[in-house]
RNA sequence: GGGCGCGUAGCUCAGCGGGAGAGCACUACGUUGACAUCGUAGGGGUCGUUGGUUCAAUCCCAACCGUGCCCA
């Protein structure tokens, strides 16, 4: 006997061990199926579960989930990433909380205190994952730095090497001051600042008392300034072209350059030249050969290049120091407030700075090529379609992606330099000293670069890597590519967008056919999570509360395309309703002894209420199984929510009370055995539906009522329901039952007649049809009515209350209990919105415009409910006269 | 500045060329042997504004207003 209400704290835990014991999330390479694969987008090692996780992984297993018990081989690789920066800061902040710092231990020592604490604490995401539901195949599970990934990330690097696809540069990069590392574009995040714009004046070499102002919004960067630039054509610097200011506090000669980058609409007009220290700077130091003068060092501290008093400040001291300076010389003409934008480390937060260093490249722009024409030709396609705009968008004007990182957690780039500077790259050390000692002509020492690369490196090449590749596996033969990659849109050029670049360039092959993008979960609000709002909801809280499956359906039905989702806790305690609303229905049929009937034939039900149900669930899971392939899982949400509660227990577990119990003594209905079977079937059907979604209610209602609870829900096949197991005639049927009883309810409740009154119904007009109907269900009819009698034929009483359904009238001879006015105000108001119905479409038939260019069947349909809501007024209007008549 | 969205019932959102929908909230009633985490019934919308296309527009197009995000 099942418990009186669904426990999930109970059940969740056990069913996922018998799951994951069962071996039934597992691909199996040996099968005839058709692969299915997902590859998951490895979450950070650090990372533990947020609201975006919950609706990402719902929506893949949802996908995993279906596909397996729809006959697929599916494959979901699951894994994390070792997220350089974010990994080496944890373990940093822990190791300083011991008074330890990294560089105490050595590379070696800190790697090694890295590896310990992913032992630790790098499994908490996946458990997480596991409350989720996730079904995941975990014995393939992956890591990013694991030895296979990591001799992929090797040949990668080595093959772009001598395919000249990978290069080292000297440029300006984005560099971090707090991590001392560079980080590619993708890492800065602007931020709206608040600051001001200092207008400085230099003096113009030889024009004593003549000064050029420049105008600028990081003052410290004069130190480093070896220009100034002005427009072309602005007249008020047309003959300082080519003269040479003197920068004050430093004392150079700089050149005063005409270049089209100054606009003389900002500012003065004039605009200092930093170039080793601004990207636009640079670009315009380039083209006038002005020098490259880096007075910061890796901290941004100020360094030897500038004048002794301000070296070994820091960037924000130095432009304190700089404008006193300025303001004492004379040289400082005015200070206004200014709103710009100042680029940010997205996760060390402090302002990056333009930096001049040697780094790693990649020619982003070379392996795009083929990755955008995947695009253009659909041999991948995103989902909406409109996000393939911003891939194109970024994809066509995509820069050289920095890839080495200044840290020691990642893969080490494989450049080992020889003593006079010379690289030499390869996958061993091994290969390197060979290749070195042809090089000179005998044995030498070489240094290894330190620098380790981007960790969306390693992530690019997740689609095979985690399959086997560089060998050539199975695994990798039966899936690759994939056929659906899901995530967010903020991820499309971090990952997909590398991921397209790196499979077409190895593989020769696209990683996926379909990449689905979905929402983004806020808050109630409509805000973004985030911590320092404190609006964060934390999932594993919710479904504390309410259960896994319960936040799995809220965020399906949420999951709309194309929309964001605004996360109201009120709609989980609603789904969790639901949840229990399935569990009660399912303890009514265990009450009255629906088990499974192995003889039981859909396609033989002599029963209209047991053909109507058949129809009904062979109709969902049409839509549901067309829902998750069109990636619509908020219809599949609603198709099985309608049908569960809407359609099974609003009205199928009531039509066959009267069938199922009967009173003591009395006989059992004959159709007590079909019918028993029927909602056994039927309740059967829907957990299947249901499952992908809520998967532990469904599995843990399955063990008491499948046909083979031996077997795991999880392992079975979706329903296969033909479209003519649907009777059209039993839909007919039935719709009329529910009219019928919809009306009478209706009728009652606004005449105030008790609930618990039963009340005579007599049906006229009823055509032979309607009779037989009536005949079939009476029973049901009388019972959830709530009517005493129910007969057809002869004339409407005196002071009956009425309505009409169809060709019928219905009369409710409770003269007695009703008020005359109230009646006639409720028929008034009948008839006039019938009669605003059939002004309506009179308006249309009277367009001749209509007429003449409708298509056929529009009019027709026109004129066939025109004619209904006639017949409609005019036995409203009929009642009403009746009604008059006794008033 | 460029790009992408969104504005439909009090709230959250479906629908997207021919009869305005759901959930929640609200109101009234209800101890009917599955379920009060429930049942029955009900109220509530010039589908942002203005034009255009069309026989027909919430739906397509344009402009505008409001609002959000991404990129510079």
């Amino acid at each position: 006997m099942l418990e009186k209400t669904y426990t999930p704290a109970e059940v969740e835990d056990r069913l996922y061990d018998r799951w994951e014991d069962s071996g039934g999330f597992s691909a199996d390479p040996a099968s005839n199926a058709a692969p299915y694969t997902i590859m998951m987008p490895p979450p950070n090692v650090t990372g533990s579960l947020h609201m975006g996780h919950a609706l990402t992984f719902t929506i893949q297993d949802i996908l995993i989930r279906y596909n397996r018990m729809a006959g697929r081989d599916a494959l979901w690789q699951p894994g994390t990433d070792h997220a350089g920066i974010a990994t080496q800061m944890v373990v940093e902040r822990n190791l300083a909380a011991e008074g330890i710092d990294r560089r105490d231990l050595g590379r070696e020592g800190f790697v090694d205190k890295v590896w310990e604490w992913k032992a630790e604490s790098g499994g908490t995401i996946v458990n997480q994952l596991r409350r989720l539901g996730a079904s995941p195949d975990w014995p393939r599970e992956r890591f990013t730095m694991d030895e296979g990934l990591s001799d992929a990330v090797r040949k990668v690097f080595v093959q772009l090497y001598k395919e000249n696809l990978i290069y080292r540069d000297k440029r300006l990069v984005n560099w971090d001051p707090k991590f001392q590392t560079a980080i590619s574009d993708l890492e800065v995040e602007s931020k709206e600042i608040d600051g001001h714009l200092w207008h400085f004046r230099y003096p113009i070499e030889g024009e004593a008392g003549r000064f050029i102002v420049v105008a600028t919004t990081r003052p410290e960067t004069m130190l480093g300034d070896s220009g100034v630039a002005v427009h072309p054509e602005d007249e008020r610097y047309k003959d300082l072209v080519g003269e040479h200011a003197i920068l004050p506090l430093v004392g150079r000669r700089i050149p005063i350059v005409a270049d089209d980058y100054a606009d003389p609409e900002q500012g003065s007009g004039a605009v200092k030249m930093t170039p080793a220290h601004d990207f636009n700077d640079f670009e315009v130091g380039k083209r006038h050969d002005l020098a490259m003068i880096n007075i910061f060092d890796a901290h941004a501290r100020v360094n030897d290049n500038a004048p002794e008093a301000y070296r070994g400040l820091d960037r924000f001291e130095a432009r304190k120091a700089v404008i006193a300076a300025m303001e004492v010389e004379g040289l400082l003409e005015k200070v206004e407030p200014h709103r710009h934008t100042v680029p940010h480390g997205d996760r060390s937060g402090v302002p990056v700075e333009p930096w001049l260093t040697d780094q790693w490249y990649c020619d982003a722009a070379t392996l795009a090529k083929p990755a955008i024409e995947a695009v253009e030709t659909g041999k991948t396609v995103f989902v909406p379609k409109n996000w393939e705009k911003t891939y194109f968008e970024w994809m066509r004007n995509i820069q050289p992606w920095c890839i080495s990182r200044q840290l020691w957690w990642g893969h080490q780039i494989p450049a080992w330099y020889g003593p006079d500077g010379t690289v030499f790259v390869a996958e061993t050390e091994a290969e390197v000293l060979a290749e070195a000692e042809r090089h000179y002509g005998k044995p030498v020492d070489l240094t290894r670069d330190e620098d380790v690369l981007d960790t969306w490196f390693s992530s690019a090449l997740w689609p095979f890597s985690t399959l086997g590749w560089p060998e050539q596996t199975e695994h990798l033969e039966r899936y690759y590519p994939g056929d659906v990659l899901v995530t967010g849109f903020d991820i499309i050029f971090f990952w997909v967008a590398r991921m397209m670049m790196m499979g077409l360039h190895f593989m020769k092959e696209v990683p996926f056919h379909t990449v689905y993008i979905h929402a983004l979960v806020r808050d109630a609000k409509g805000q973004k999570m985030s911590k320092s709002k404190n609006n964060v909801i934390d999932p594993l809280e919710l479904i504390g509360k309410y259960g896994t499956d319960a936040l799995r359906f809220t965020l399906t039905a949420m999951a709309a395309q194309g929309r964001d989702i605004k996360l109201d806790e009120n709609r989980v305690e609603g789904y969790r309703n639901f949840a229990t609303k399935i569990w009660n229905a399912a303890r009514f049929c265990e009450m009255n002894g629906c088990v499974v009937d192995p003889a039981f034939d859909p396609a033989a039900c002599s029963e209209t209420v047991n053909k109507w149900v058949v129809g009904e669930v062979v109709k969902t899971a049409d839509a549901v199984a067309k829902a998750i392939e069109a990636y619509r899982f908020n219809e599949a949400a609603s198709a099985l929510y309608q049908f569960f509660w809407g359609t099974f227990c609003d009205w199928y577990l009531e039509f066959t009370k009267p069938i199922l119990q009967t009173p003591d003594g009395e006989a059992e209905h004959p159709a007590a055995a079909e019918t028993r079977a029927a909602t056994a079937w039927a309740l059967n059907r829907a957990l299947h539906l249901l499952h992908p979604i809520m998967p532990y209610i469904t599995e843990e209602l399955w063990a008491s009522f499948g046909e083979e609870a031996e077997q795991l829900l999880l392992a079975r096949p979706w329903p296969d329901l033909p479209a003519d197991l649907a009777d059209a005639d039993a839909a007919a049927e039935m719709g009329w039952v529910v009219r019928l009883i919809s009306e009478v309810r209706s009728i009652r409740s606004e005449m105030n007649v008790p609930p618990g009154a039963r009340i005579p119904l007599l049906l006229t007009g009823a055509s032979a049809e309607t009779e037989a109907r009536l005949a079939r269900h009476q029973g049901l009819i009388t019972r959830l009515a709530r009517l005493s009698e129910l007969t057809t034929g002869g004339a409407v009483p005196a002071g009956a209350v009425q309505g009409v359904l169809d060709e019928a009238t219905l009369a409710l001879p409770i003269a007695d209990v009703i008020d005359i006015d109230q009646e006639r105000a409720r028929l008034n108001k009948e008839i006039g919105k019938v009669e605003s119905e059939i002004a309506k479409i009179d308006k249309k038939l009277a367009n001749e415009n209509f007429v003449a260019k409708a298509p056929e069947a529009v009019i027709e349909e026109n004129k066939d409910r025109r004619a209904e809501e006639q017949d409609r007024r005019d036995r409203l209007a009929a009642a009403l006269s009746r009604l008059e008549a006794v008033g």
